[in-house]
DNA sequence: CTGAAAGCGCTAACAG
DNA sequence: CTGTTAGCGCTTTCAG
C-alpha cells in the first residue's frame, strides 16, 4: 500500500502538493499536476480513508438508522440509500434501533465517535434530545417518513393524508358502500396522517361511524385481528382501507379464513407498495409510496448537506400512487 | 470531546498509561489504574475510534457483503450480523454486490482501504481472486451459504442436500405419487445441492423422469413460469418441491391461476423458511434454514478470528427443519 | 510499573 | 504555485 509520501517522492514534490491535486484545492501547476497524477497511477495509490478521517474529521461514511431491517418496508429503502451512497463514494453503516430510544442514543454516540459524516434517520422514535445532540455536534442528518414539522431538519416523506383519501375514493369507486379502516400505531406520524385522511374522506357519509376504525400494529397479526373484529362488528362492511400492506395481507388472510370473498364481498386496499403485496392471492391493491425514491432522495439530500451544497431544511413530500390490483377489482358493470 | 491527553493530565499520568488501562495490556499499578479510571469517568471519556483505527489498524468495523438486501432472504441474516456485531462493540457496513464481480472487487478494495476488520460474505460470486486478495491483506472473512470446500476459509451453511431429501420424503408421506422439482441457478451452490438431494431421493421411483426437474431463477416469476411448464408437461403431477420459498410462492400463484387446488391436487413445499412463507394462502410448507442463526454464527466466527481466538477454517453446517403448513396438508384418512 | 517519543497517513495553515 | 510543519488522537516500542 503506497502512501502519500511515496507518491510525493516519486513525483519529486512535497506531500502537500500531492494532497492538493488529490483534493483539487489550492493552485497546482499543470505540469506538476501531471507528474503527480502519473506517480499516483504507477503506484496505484489510493488515499487511506482512516488517515483522512483523522486529519479531516470526515470519513466518507454515513449511517442509516432504521427500526428493523427485517421489516419488509425497509430493505428497499436501505438499498436505495446504499446505492446513492456508493455512487457518491460513501459507505453506509446500518443500525437497527428497534425503535428503542436507548439503542438510538447509544448509536448516535458511537457514530459521532467514529466521525460519521451524516445520518439518515428512518426510525420513528427520534426524540428532541437526539436532535439536539446531533445539532450540537453539528452532524448533518435527514429524517425519513416522520412529519413533525417542529423539529427543524430535512424531512423526506410521502403524502399519507392524500394517499388515504385516494384509497377511500378508489374503494367507493369500485362500488363499496361502507368502508372501514385499520390504522397503525398512533405515535407513528404516517399512521396518524392516514387515519386522519380516512376520517376526513368518510365523515360526511351517512354510514360513517367511529367504530369503523380499528387499531392494528402495522404487522400481519394485528391486521388479522383487526379484520376479524371489524367483520364481527359490521358484517355489512364491504371495503377496508388498511393502514399498511403488512396488516392488509393479514386482513386478507383473516377474510379468506372467515370464508369472505375478496374482492367480491369485501374489497381491500393497503398502503406502502411493498413487493409482498404482489405475492398474495388475490394480489393486493395498494397506495404505493415511492420507497426507493424516498431512500435515494434522503441520501442525496444528506450528501448535499455534508458537502455543504445546501443546508435548507425543508419537507420533501413525494407523491403516492394507487396501484389497482385484484383485491379491489370488481365487475362494476351490472 | 475529551481526548486521551485530557485524561492523562487529570489523572497525573502519561498517555501511555491511560492507553494501557484502556486496552488492559501491560502492567499498571492498581492505584494508578484507579486514578485513571476515575479521570475517564469524570471526563466521560470515550477513545476516538478513528484515531484508534489509524494507530492500530483496527477499526471495530466489519462489512457484510450480500447480493441484494431487497431479496427477502437477506434482511433477517443482516439483522443477525448486526446484532452480534453491536453486542461485541463492532459496527457493520453493508454492501449490495448484485453478484457482480466488479462491484465486489471494488468493495473489497474500499473496505481494505478503510481498515475494515473483517468481512462476512453472503454473496454467491466470491471468486478465487477475491479470496486471494483478502488472504494477502490478511483480513479475516467468513463465507455464508457457499459450499466450495476448496477455498480454504470458514463457511457457514445449512444442510441443503438433506433438506431436499426431507422435502421429498414429506411430500411422499402426505400421499404424493409424482413429485417434481423447480431448481435455482446452478452456479449457486445451495441450489445445486438441493437439486442433487431431490434427484437422489426420487431417482429410484418408477415415475421418475428428468423432465420433472424445471429450472427457475430463485425469484417469484421464475417459480410461476416453471410451475406452468411443469403442469403442462406433467398434468398428473401431485407434488412439487421448490428450490426456494420465493419461487414456491410463485408456483402457488401459478397453480391457483390454473385452477389447481393446493394442496388437494398438488402439494407444494418450499425451502428457506423466510417469513413470507407464512403470509401466503395457503401457507407454505417449507424446509426452514436457521437464517438468523446462520448470520449470527458467521458474525461470531468472524469476530473470533479478528480477535485471534481461533483461526481454524471449517465448514459449519446447520440443521434445517421441516415446517409443515397448509400447502402440503392433506387429509390422509380415506 | 511508567513516561517519552515516534509514528499511523493525511490535511491545512503558514511561509516563501 | 509549492514546501515545511504542525497536528488529528491513539498505540507502541524503548528506556528507565
Amino acid at each position: 500500500m503506497a502512501t502519500i509520501r511515496d507518491v510525493a517522492k516519486l513525483a519529486g514534490v512535497s506531500v502537500a502538493t500531492v494532497s492538493r491535486v488529490l483534493n483539487r484545492n489550492g493552485y497546482v501547476n499543470d505540469e506538476t499536476k501531471r507528474k503527480v497524477t502519473r506517480a499516483i497511477e504507477t503506484l496505484q495509490y489510493e488515499p487511506n480513508a482512516v488517515a483522512r478521517g483523522l486529519a479531516g474529521k470526515r470519513t466518507g461514511t454515513i449511517a442509516l438508522i432504521l427500526p428493523d431491517i427485517s421489516n419488509p418496508f425497509f430493505p428497499e429503502m436501505a438499498r436505495a440509500v446504499e446505492d446513492v451512497a456508493r455512487t457518491n463514494g460513501y459507505t453506509v453503516i446500518f443500525c437497527n434501533s428497534d425503535c428503542e430510544g436507548e439503542k438510538e442514543q447509544s448509536y448516535i454516540d458511537i457514530l459521532l465517535n467514529r466521525y460519521i459524516d451524516g445520518i439518515v434517520f428512518a426510525s420513528h422514535t427520534l426524540r428532541p434530545d437526539d436532535v439536539k445532540r446531533m445539532k450540537q455536534h453539528n452532524i448533518p442528518f435527514v429524517v425519513l417518513d416522520r412529519a413533525r414539522a417542529d423539529l427543524e431538519c430535512s424531512v423526506v416523506r410521502s403524502k399519507n393524508f392524500e394517499g388515504a383519501s385516494m384509497a377511500v375514493r378508489h374503494l367507493l369507486e369500485v362500488g363499496c358502500q361502507k368502508v372501514a379502516h385499520i390504522y397503525g400505531p398512533q405515535d407513528v406520524i404516517p399512521a396518524r396522517d392516514r387515519l386522519l385522511g380516512y376520517e376526513q374522506s368518510v365523515k360526511d357519509f351517512h354510514w360513517y361511524t367511529p367504530t369503523l376504525m380499528e387499531p392494528g400494529d402495522f404487522r400481519l397479526d394485528g391486521g388479522m385481528r383487526a379484520a376479524e373484529a371489524l367483520m364481527e362488528r359490521h358484517p355489512d362492511l364491504d371495503g377496508i382501507f388498511v393502514g399498511n400492506d403488512l396488516m392488509a395481507i393479514g386482513a386478507l388472510k383473516a377474510l379468506l379464513r372467515l370464508g369472505i370473498q375478496v374482492p367480491e364481498q369485501v374489497a381491500v386496499c393497503g398502503f406502502d407498495g411493498i413487493s409482498l403485496a404482489e405475492m398474495t392471492e388475490p394480489e393486493l391493491t395498494t397506495i404505493a409510496q415511492p420507497i426507493y425514491e424516498m431512500g435515494a432522495l434522503a441520501a442525496e439530500l444528506l450528501i448535499k448537506k455534508i458537502e455543504g451544497a445546501v443546508a435548507e431544511n425543508r419537507i420533501h413530500e413525494l407523491d403516492v400512487t394507487l396501484i389497482p390490483r385484484k383485491s379491489t377489482q370488481r365487475e362494476t358493470r351490472s
